[in-house]
DNA sequence: ATCCGAATGGGTGCTGCCACCCATAAGTCC
DNA sequence: GGACTTATGGGTGGCAGCACCCATTCGGAT
């Protein structure tokens, strides 16, 4: 009897009974992965890896509690954080910036077909980025480019000053309200604003208030 | 060798092929259920109704082209409609009223357990009303109490037209866009959206953006 | 027959948002 | 020392959002 080369250790985030039912149907049927825990949500995910040892995690990005986004922050401050795999249910640049800003070595959506999950899964072991298939926009390509040229690029899109604006815009201020909150001038805001918009290619207020939610910046 | 009684064919439509993953899964598994189709959004689900005969249908409430609250609008005007079992991510009140005004057999969610899941399918062929277990609000109790004294339904606060423009507002459509969508003038939809304000007490679309993402309308 | 709600559309005016233009002080990087 | 970024602030103009006012049509309920 040979032996069996050791499985990649998976532990699987995801507050849809449903989704894990999919993705553990699909890894387990693979040779060499193996679905070792689950978690219902962000909070129980890394408290899981505080007791068991897995190679790879894979964080719904949208969970109760501890959004995938915000777990994965937090696995990456571990001493010897597990690759991690973002799951996400939208096609969204945005979101996929997101999740390779914390860390995430690939992004897949729930409509992917079973090979490219699996695909993902071994790519992401071996320290490379995945890009969800069907769905790489310029902007991706060009960003995964600089990223194997070994460019740094990880600066934080937003300057501290323009996260504190985006917040309260997303919380629903008004230019007024912010600047006095900031005890700074009604233009600054307006300022910090428009560079706001530019930078994360938004349009208005409505959609940084969709921004700052998807991105775990805010509660709904 | 006794002959097996007839299964219940079932329709599953969710843009998740996780999802449907794991949902088959679980049905086929039971000796008296049947996926027989599925769909990757509510557009597709109607088409295939067209061409096959099913008893029930599973509906994702949100998914692309037509959310699956437009295609169960659709599939109850047909002659002889299926059942319809609305599948949804969010533990939401809203959601669960607009599915059943819109003449679903039950609501469940994603994180339900699989013997609910099972069970939701056989209660709404029976043509029972079910609700996903262990997030019945009071003001779902109530809601269902009048139903089965036969009373009316209380109606939810905003009109069919109305969740539209709403949706298309916590998108981040412009009110001039939202017109064109729906093919009205761009002065119907601010009256639309001055009595949407007023009636769900919000003051901007921004609030309107994290009311519909709060209630679970809108994807954030 | 009447009344009401829902959907449609118009007018007017205020205010806020957003896009351009401009500048300066302080800090960092090379 | 210059180049660059960050944070600060001003001006102007256009258009959108929002709050009021108004009306018509249609269908269902009383």
């Amino acid at each position: 009897m040979t032996p069996t080369p050791p499985k990649i250790r998976i532990l699987l985030a995801d507050d849809h009974t449903l989704v894990r039912r999919g993705v553990r149907l699909i890894l387990d049927a693979e040779p060499d992965l193996e679905v070792v825990a689950e978690a219902a949500d962000g909070a129980e995910a890394v408290a899981a890896l505080r007791d068991i040892e897995v190679d790879l995690v894979i964080l719904d990005v949208a969970m109760p509690r501890m959004t995938g986004l915000q777990a994965a922050r937090g696995i990456a401050r571990m001493r010897t954080p597990p690759k991690m795999l973002m799951l996400s249910m939208h096609d969204n640049e945005q979101y996929f910036f997101e999740a390779l800003k914390v860390g995430a070595s690939g992004y897949v959506l729930k409509s992917v077909a079973d090979e490219d999950l699996v695909k993902a899964c071994r790519t992401a072991i071996r320290g490379q980025a995945f890009v969800y298939p069907g769905a790489m926009s310029a902007l991706v390509r060009d960003y995964l480019d600089r990223l194997n040229r070994g460019e740094s690029l990880p600066r934080t899109v937003l300057t501290e000053r323009e996260d504190e604006v985006l917040k309260l815009i997303a919380e629903g201020h008004s230019t007024r309200e912010i600047a006095r909150e900031l005890t700074i001038s009604y233009k600054t805001v307006e300022r910090h604003r428009e560079n706001i918009l530019a930078k994360l290619g938004l349009r208005d207020r409505t959609q940084v208030t969709r921004y700052a939610i998807r991105a775990g910046l805010i509660e709904p």
